[in-house]
DNA sequence: ACCTGAACACCGTTCAAGT
DNA sequence: ACCTGAACACCGTTCAAGT
């Protein structure tokens, strides 16, 4: 006689996706997720494969809603200085990784065996694709776009880190560094 | 009455390295670990104070040695164009992290638990500061630093987690990338 | 069809007991 | 002074038994 679902896999997301935020990777266990949504760890299994396929789930879902936001920001600003397109862009990364530190990272520095589908990267990175193609021309596109994302992700992941540690406006180095490598993509003098 | 010391510090850390390159993280355990040396898991615990400590002090071994690699290319381009040492030392910052890719992780995105003295990034980094205080001048060099490293180790970051998915040539974004940066900080135009 | 308790093979770490 | 086995509180995961 079947039972009725006393969870769903929307909720498991959720449940581990609150506790990676709130106590790490290392506080997301099957145990402390299954807690939260008032089964016994096993009853996971039904709808995940294993921990690893949570965690790929929850790097799914961040990636959907970083790629709205960024889409969004994109949009409003269609049609103004590239330039500064960009900079909007990378400094909407950078708040979206100060709100979602632990669900950033599992975006840009996924464990072993956490591995998001490459269409998800790819969707949440077509703004700045496009905008660098403006920028560079389209035969530089591939290269401008892996340089902005290179050094965005290397920024936010070493603030997020604590790698910062000469002191410093690290606000100013941020500023500098979208506004230098923005130009120099466009080949603009200063 | 004593007996004699069946295994060392130096010993256990470089077990400990090895074991973190040939299975990655979760394959270094205290246990395994303690097999490689010859003793039982409790024994390490009269020279290390606990596993983060252990990775700690591989991070430590690491970043030592990178900083060895660094500054003797960085010496013997002594004089030399400073865009072309900027990116000789961006390649050599790479061959390191091809090599050794766990221990490259573990200076640059450290698990929560495990912190690099302060000095032991400055010190691995100051060639490049040196560098980028010449191509950018004095008041910029702090920020110039900055953005060289971000955009290098999120490059560097990007590629061991297998972030490039868009195919093109991965070797040609990163020239692309370390040429532009490095005129960008010089305000060279192309 | 879903959920459960019990169990297995692992962890990091502590500690009393051995030499 | 160092090393050990035993133990504790955790893991992820499997599986037979319940409803």
């Amino acid at each position: 006689m079947p039972t009725p679902d006393r969870t769903s896999l929307d909720e498991i997301v959720d449940a581990a996706r609150d506790l990676l935020e709130a106590d790490g990777a290392e506080g997301l266990s099957m145990r402390s997720v299954a807690d939260r949504v008032g089964v016994r760890a096993p009853s996971l299994y039904k709808r995940v494969r294993s921990r690893d396929d949570l965690l790929r789930l929850v790097a799914e879902s961040t990636v959907a809603e970083l790629a709205e936001r960024l889409d969004a920001v994109a949009t409003a600003s269609a049609g103004g200085d590239p330039v500064l397109r960009l900079a909007d862009l990378a400094r909407t990364l950078r708040r979206f990784a100060h709100e979602r530190p632990a669900g950033y990272r599992l975006i840009f520095a996924p464990p072993s065996g956490v591995a998001l589908a490459p269409e998800s990267l790819a969707r949440a990175t077509a703004a700045l694709f496009a905008l660098t193609a403006e920028l560079a021309g389209p035969d530089d596109a591939l290269e401008a776009a892996r340089t902005v994302t290179a050094w965005a992700t290397g920024f936010i992941a070493m603030e997020l880190a604590g790698s910062f540690q000469l002191g410093g406006d690290v606000e100013r180095a941020f500023e500098f560094g979208v506004s230098r490598i923005g130009k120099a993509l466009a080949r603009l003098a200063d």
